[in-house]
DNA sequence: AAGCTTTTCGCAAACCTTTGCGGAAAAACA
DNA sequence: TGTTTTTCCGCAAAGGTTTGCGAAAAGCTT
């Protein structure tokens, strides 16, 4: 049950050279005459030996992975924004190590302390949702540890980020709404500490502006983006004594939630109320009536974000920090055309 | 921008004594005296020292990390049951590190070469779509890696497994149906090679013969389980002169977009169409209508995994191969209950 | 043939931790 | 006081790799 690996040494004895010699000799270094090379390489392919990880990591201080902290892993966002890390990292030698936070503060904290003390190379976090203060953050700063945020993101002006165009996308929506006949257009938000929820709301509340609609405080909800949650939001919106004809929701998830409980009160969708959801994740186009959506550039943010984080651990300067802002467009579906304008 | 951590070596010369009384002081050692472990304790909380995990695992020959390899990470399936295996691993002390084959059979090699060269202590494995042959899992028995399959397995005889109990889910599915009136029961299934769509065939026709129902090859049609795919199997159904009246699928994504099409045909679910899928991921309960479907414990398959590989590798022993089959249930919404049975 | 350059390789330190063993000093005992 | 035990700590090796430097051997020049 023992698993046995050949090491330089071993290699080394049985050819009766030095153990740099073999070093060198695997990497063709110009010290070694071709002929003990071929020798040494040839033994080595043999006896399949492969280089022991951590005596590097342990000799060069890198670590060659990259540690990732998300709010929870079976929401298609992060799923798919962490596939996009995964092809840029992959490609560029590195591992990544996930946990989840599972949207808590004190989860968040403690995932960030042991992927500092696994001595990951850099981090890329989108934060919990409870997450209001950011003090923890300084560790990995004292510590020298880069760090990039995407999605939920703080103290922007010490620390790179990659976010999408949360402010314009909010406000096309609302236009979009309000050229195909909305009015009263309600706003199923996330908690309002959030970056995306300031972002989207001050969008949304342009737009209203852009096509001369009050801003009434009736029409906004918040939630924490959960499926229940929505729910109640959206039954708060339909408690109005005059109901809105279109809303506009922080995600596609909370959208769908919205969606199923306006249909359960026999409300018709788009033509009593219009939806419009963020991400646009693969069930928008499976739901009924189809979900108009604004896509976030998912795989990309990761790639992004990735990226971002190499240049800065490859690069010895520490650099400025960069804010990526990534465009999104809207996927117009059913979910937000009436059939019939007033 | 160098990362600067203090090492034993530098909490020693601050105290002026040897290395081998910090480490034993920091463990409370016998051999070291209460004094001074007090105060090398101090020493080490105020300078933040961490011990370095690469020397750790130099010497131990164990990294406290696991490598899974998925089809795909955007999946509800697979990020619920890696979910289940973060949480259950992270209780253990491990790190997990993820990858994914994208369904090629080339990447699911590469991958499984790359983890064990990053010498993981063990693996969690699913098979690609592609994966016919199963030969590259030699390498990991060579290396006395311990290994667990879920959902989509091989070698059962000698590796351990987790799955579900897909013979007779399917089973009770097909007999779902026909107590709900249905008699020309469809099957779209996955590709033919895979464990899931075998085991899941023959409950399905296991439950066929249990209604005293025949078998027709018509009725019989595979995909690689994307939407697309699924679109076209669903499509050969509907071109049948005599039409399904209940159509299974091998899971839930492939029944919400077979679902969708009957739908642009015109057919009415379940009335014309029942529908029953596999996984009951969250969306299974926003489409139109709420899709009944086989509830897979998916984040205790994870569990179960996880604990499953820690065992085997934390017991020297080899121990012999088992096989984890987990119970589903079928959760019955909508989509199967006719309201008008003929 | 003597001196010089080039080629080819090994020594040893360094990265950080753990641990068996030995040793000195202190304490306990006779 | 002399001897044995106990207490407390350090030495050194081990784990696998990389790399600066020194040294031997070979080649070259005149």
């Amino acid at each position: 049950m023992e698993k046995v690996h050949v090491s330089l040494k071993d290699l080394a004895k049985e050819l009766k050279i030095s153990i740099s010699s073999v070093s060198r000799a695997l990497k063709n270094h110009p010290d070694i005459s071709p002929e003990l090379a071929q020798k040494v390489q040839e033994l080595a392919r043999q006896k399949n030996y492969k280089p022991n990880p951590y005596a590097i990591r342990l000799l060069k201080h890198e670590s060659k992975t990259i540690g990732i902290v998300i709010p929870d892993i079976v929401t298609y966002f992060y799923a798919s924004v962490i596939s996009g890390i995964e092809s840029y990292t992959k490609e560029k030698g590195y591992s990544i190590v996930i946990s989840s936070s599972q949207e808590s503060y004190q989860k968040e904290q403690n995932i960030i302390e042991n992927l500092l003390n696994l001595r990951v190379d850099g981090l890329i976090v989108c934060l919990s949702q409870e997450t209001a203060d950011y003090k923890h953050f300084d560790k990995i700063l004292e510590d020298n540890t880069p760090l990039v945020f995407f999605d939920r993101v703080c103290r922007t002006s010490e620390i790179s980020s990659v976010v999408a165009d949360n402010f314009e996308a909010a406000r096309n929506v609302t236009r979009h709404f309000y050229e195909n006949g909305c009015t009263r257009i309600a706003f199923i938000n996330g908690p309002n500490h959030l970056n995306i929820s300031k972002e989207r709301l001050a969008g949304y509340i342009e737009g209203l502006k852009d096509c001369g609609l009050k801003i009434s405080n009736d029409l906004l909800a918040s939630c924490n983006m959960t499926p229940e949650g929505a729910k109640v939001a959206t039954q708060k919106l339909l408690a109005l004594k005059v109901k809105p004809d279109a809303i506009l929701s922080i995600n596609d998830t909370v959208a769908f939630s919205a969606m199923k409980e306006v249909k359960r009160r026999g409300y018709k969708i788009p033509d009593d109320i219009a939806f419009v959801g963020f991400t646009d994740e693969f069930h928008a186009s499976i739901v009924d009536p189809e979900l108009t959506s604004v896509m976030h550039p998912t795989f990309e943010m990761g790639q992004e974000a990735a990226r971002l984080l190499i240049n800065q651990l490859e690069s010895k300067t520490p650099g400025t920090p960069r804010q990526v802002v990534m465009k999104t467009t809207l996927v117009v579906r059913d979910s937000s055309i009436k059939k019939q304008k007033k």
